[in-house]
DNA sequence: ACATTAACTAGACTGAGTATAAGAATTCCA
DNA sequence: TGGAATTCTTATACTCAGTCTAGTTAATGT
């Protein structure tokens, strides 16, 4: 499975930019960390970090990003398997599964930081294409189980504001909190009772 | 009304920068426009495009900031006048009036250049400022209107989910197009079906 | 005249992102 | 053993957006 290596190995990873990236940013913040201090405190230069990440916002999504690949792959695997059945149900399904990964201790760093969305406008960036993303493989799953576009794309858009705030909430809670998947089923499932009674 | 002037009189003005920011992106499409440029045509300073927009991408989507005042506008009148009553209907209502002073010969510049969204970051970024702060205010308004903040949230994410894809469809409809306003009612009707539907 | 106010400008600076060419470490193969 | 070929890494220079500061210019009012 591990390709033979060709050629001068890897002396810094992937890893160890992230991990001084994070470090910056909880002391520094966002902003005010420059991709010079990121790289320098992962002794590798600035034009290596540019190797692994192609911008800066790139390191501070890393974890959303594993999660939409889990969910897109879920999505495809539920999309080839039992194709005729009630989409909107597959997908909340398919969040959910994505959601139990995530326990009470394990809050991505992104969703620490929530105030910074709101100010710093390369997050805003990013963070956009990623939703975007994620609304489009939303939509077409649910295009693909027969719902017409507009209802599917104005589900997809519900679906993942519920997901996104129930996210924040999870967050926020502190010591109290449970699974990501408890906050997930309370804000998902309302949504989904009401685009189906519609489809009725 | 008009304040006596006090101090050194604009020799320029926002809609030179307006008209020769456009001219360019039409010309170069608005990644490979610079300010420098906007505010060489305009015979201005590159400070002096500073003065009038905070930020490039501010000048792109002057119609829509335009739009989004009057939408608030409207939200603010009909929620002191008539407060007891149907928020969904009423925002609904609301987003026509806004979509009304769209006719069918007056396509913002913004709507013509969408592919420019998926690829140009920092219009997105400003895109989601502009989004965030309208599902913001439509959020709100239901809220105020007795609906629970993550049905109001959901519903209000979905309506603007409708009112964009209505809005792209009706810029790329071109000469068979009739006024914004058509566009609007089928994509957000079955939104607001939905959600009243799970409201009783 | 002279002070005040506001529009405008010049110029230097930071920081992200791109491009290029060169160096360094390793494997493959003759 | 000695090149190729491959790939990670670096130095350097560049463009452009956005910020800042200090200074200039054109009007008003007293």
């Amino acid at each position: 499975m591990t390709l033979i290596h060709r050629g001068r190995p890897p002396t810094s990873s992937r890893e160890i930019l992230q991990d001084a990236a994070f470090e910056l940013f909880l002391e520094n913040s966002y902003p005010k960390t420059t991709v010079d201090q990121i790289a320098q405190r992962a002794g590798v230069s600035r034009a290596t970090f540019f190797n692994y990440f192609p911008t800066k916002s790139d390191v501070f999504w890393v974890e959303l990003d594993e999660a939409l690949e889990l969910l897109a792959k879920t999505l495809q695997q539920r999309s080839t398997e039992r194709h005729a059945s009630d989409g909107l149900q597959e997908l909340r399904t398919s969040l959910l599964a994505v959601a139990s990964q995530m326990g009470a201790d394990r809050v991505p760093f992104a969703l620490t930081q929530g105030e910074l969305l709101g100010s710093t406008s390369d997050l805003q960036a990013s963070a956009l294409g990623r939703f975007g993303a994620m609304a489009t493989l939303m939509t077409e799953f649910l295009e693909s189980h027969n719902m017409p576009l507009a209802a599917a794309r104005a589900a997809a858009y519900a679906c993942l504001a519920a997901s996104v705030s129930a996210a924040r909430e999870w967050a926020e809670a502190g010591t109290s909190r449970q699974g990501l998947q408890a906050y997930m089923i309370a804000a998902i499932d309302p949504v989904v009772k009401g685009f189906r009674a519609n489809a009725d």
